[in-house]
DNA sequence: CCTACCGATCGGTAGG
DNA sequence: CCTACCGATCGGTAGG
């Protein structure tokens, strides 16, 4: 890798991580040059803004998640199955970027239009496929007649912490995580 | 009510909301200052900087919560029953104060040494109480066997995202949200 | 990649 | 409760 595209993906990791443990308000373009070593100005050679960095990190998970909903609507399954692939998938994006999931959680709300609205439509749009998913199922007869934006986000809140969680030599796998929140969950909702 | 206390609610109230919209860190004593409809200075005759009142909401909130330990195990029933109950009780602090709670979710990790130690060390007894509840039900067949500190993280997340999701007027009454996250979550968690 | 620097804003205080 | 102000720090730029 060449040294100038090295130094950006250091630059950007290190305002990743500092964004997550602090938080993007609180931290400072000083904070993320020492991490790196070089002097503030230095950073603006690789990075346009402290906000372009959020939105790179932002809208790149955002892609992430969205690229689910085609995989799992080719299967053509029946909801409780689309709806289990695309936990497992959900999961594997999470613990694969833990870092970025956590900005992606919880500091879009720092984005300045227009880039908060494009935000918030595409998370509207990812939320909307489960939805859909919840709906379908409880059409079906296979879960609980409960108000699908209450169990869509009982869904995410379980799902969306798992960055907190998840130690890549942790006890759980990714792959025993998703099971187990769909054991969980699916058993939560099924009928009967 | 006292004119002066009158005046330090409407502070703390506003620095509250704020907290919660903005975040912490990107909240300024000038925001604050201007939401009430005084200037900077005058905050000063009724709090004491802006950590000391991230410290109130946190605190305040963390001794709501841990109340609510003695009062479940006062009720000396089967942890199946004692998860119920603590549930409903949680569910009632967070309706009932939306904008502390969601201060105390995600705002404290700006607090300062010695109350950051301090908040941890309540947080920590707080989730140790409800592991040990998930544990025995373990041990007594209840529940399904799965390490308990993965699913007490479940059940926190699954619940405390509900000051986001509850609306006074809203479609479903706290009563009602504690009745299907517990019958979500007991039923996943549930042996056969 | 650094030195030197900018205007803006921060939390907070003195003094009345 | 306000006017006036403080030193510190912010994101970012000019110029080399």
């Amino acid at each position: 890798m060449p040294v100038k595209v090295k130094r950006k993906e250091h630059i950007n990791s290190a305002a990743r991580n500092l964004f997550r443990e602090r938080g993007y308000s609180a931290t400072s373009m000083r904070d993320i040059a020492s991490t790196v070593g070089i002097e503030v100005a230095s950073l603006y050679n690789h990075i346009d803004s402290k906000e372009s960095m959020l939105q790179q990190i932002c809208f790149t998970m955002a892609e992430k998640f969205l690229a689910i909903i085609p995989l799992v609507k080719h299967l053509q399954e029946r909801p409780e199955e689309q709806l289990k692939e695309a936990i497992r998938l959900h999961v594997l994006v999470i613990t694969s970027h833990a870092d970025e999931s956590a900005v992606f959680v919880h500091e879009w709300k720092h984005l300045s239009e227009p880039h908060l609205s494009a935000f918030k439509k595409m998370r509207n749009n990812y939320e909307g496929f489960y939805r859909d998913l919840i709906r379908r199922g409880e059409e079906l007869g296979l879960f609980k007649n409960i108000h699908e934006k209450f169990v869509m986000m009982v869904l995410f809140s379980s799902i969306n912490w798992l960055y907190d969680y998840y130690k890549p030599n942790g006890k759980l796998n990714p792959s025993q995580i998703s099971d187990i929140i769909t054991d969980i969950f699916l058993n939560g909702i099924k009928n009967n």
